[in-house]
DNA sequence: TTTTCACTCCCCAGAAATAGTGAGGAGGCG
DNA sequence: CGCCTCCTCACTATTTCTGGGGAGTGAAAA
């Protein structure tokens, strides 16, 4: 249990190295070292982006990796389902495998080398960002649940620094910083993103309906948007709202 | 440094505590226990909510409690705003405290007992679930740099068990996952976000104008929205798309 | 002091979204 | 085998939003 607690001196010398990682092959190395460290089959940690862009780096083989884009497994794949309505990192056999599609991509991926043991530790950053962080091993339950409960807190704050270290190097999947709103537009777009239509948020904020519309146009404006939807889903994804 | 690492055995019991813990109480309780442990003024896990709705536990006088939900200071209050667009644990020194309302706010936060430095570490759950872990004192630049230096990690572990314990004491709070959007309402409320007009997104989907507005209804009425905006905005928020 | 910016108000025509109906086929699940 | 959800298409009338204009105040920044 007291894992993290206790002195294990090449774990330490991998978080070192990956606090002063300066790229993304820094990140390929430390799940190379991971395995090693543990002596588990696979590190992987797969960012899953907007438009189901993705990035990912670790140990799983260039086939796998090449099969999993090409068919799009994403859309799939229980782990990505799973991890993403969860905060908690999870082990795979509490996922739902039990589609035709899973057990078929399951299948696949047993024939790629991937391990029949998962632990999957998702992780979330600004403007909707997610990731996962996965250990994969091929082995026994009661072994695996050994391991898995005695590197809980390692594998979480690994997760963390690989996020971290991602979302450093890939600063162009984060996009620009638009210049902020000022009160008035943030309270039209707060309020329209709270589903009141623009007569309510003229009366709401006591102003009229055609001030109102200079709000929007100039918040629109100024975040790039074609229309109020987007300007609302942009000042969301932003942070400049809080709904 | 290596702080997690080392054996350091109130901090284990309190974390031992935290992963027994069974109420929300239990969380107040061990904001206490750190306190006492790292011999700081306060710890605070703060959830800030969808709809502007909070909840929060920590050591912060009831008075500026009170207070800082009265004016609605979520709105102003810098580390919130800051930590919103951030994935780092991030230092109060660099946030934006320019505005003129950030300063008032500052003072009077120091009015009641809240001290000159902080240190919130930003997290992130399901279904656009934010939250703040925040250890705050009173003392100097340096004496705050070595400290939060030292402690880094662990108060990512431990930001990460408080949020894990409050989702688990509140699943109420995050209730309407329950209606899922089919992918190709998913698909439409995606686009729409991208600020595709209505016409724009039934020619991308390559569907006619009227089944596309057959998706968008369905999928406002699952999401209980009054209209696209709001029906986009709750699909952000919820994390069932991302743009 | 000048200039910039946020805030407020107004008109109009055309484009877009919404509300109320309707119906048929494909596929999964008990 | 029904039952269900998902996907697809259609019509009409009404409401709402958008894109062009223009104009005045006050506060803050340069």
């Amino acid at each position: 249990m007291a894992s993290v607690m206790t002195a294990m001196q090449p774990l330490e010398h991998i978080m070192e190295e990956l606090e002063r990682a300066d790229g993304l092959g820094a990140l390929q190395a430390a799940s190379e070292a991971l395995c090693d460290h543990y002596g588990i089959d696979h590190v992987v940690y797969h960012w899953v982006d907007s438009a189901g862009d993705q990035y990912g780096c670790g140990t799983y083989s260039n086939a796998w990796r090449a099969r999993y884009l090409e068919q799009n497994y994403l859309r799939v794949d229980p782990v990505i389902l799973g991890c993403f309505q969860r905060f908690h990192p999870v082990d795979w056999k509490r996922l739902d495998w039990s589609s035709k599609a899973a057990k078929a991509f399951q299948a696949e991926a047993i024939t790629h080398g991937v391990g029949n043991q998962g632990f999957s530790v998702p992780i979330r950053g600004p403007n909707g960002q997610f990731a996962l962080f996965t250990v994969n091993h091929s082995c026994n339950d009661a072994w695996w649940a050994d391991w898995t409960e005695a590197h809980r807190r390692d594998l979480i704050l690994i997760a963390h620094y690989f996020n971290e270290k991602a979302l450093e190097f890939e600063p162009e999947r984060t996009p620009e910083q638009s210049q902020a709103l000022s009160p008035r537009e943030v309270d039209a777009m707060t309020l329209l993103a709270m589903g009141y239509s623009r007569a309510q948020v003229a009366d709401t904020l006591s102003i009229s309906e055609h001030t109102l519309r200079v709000y929007i146009e100039s918040a629109r404006f100024k975040l790039g948007a074609m229309n109020t939807t987007h300007a609302v889903a942009r000042a969301m994804s932003r942070g400049l709202i809080v709904v």
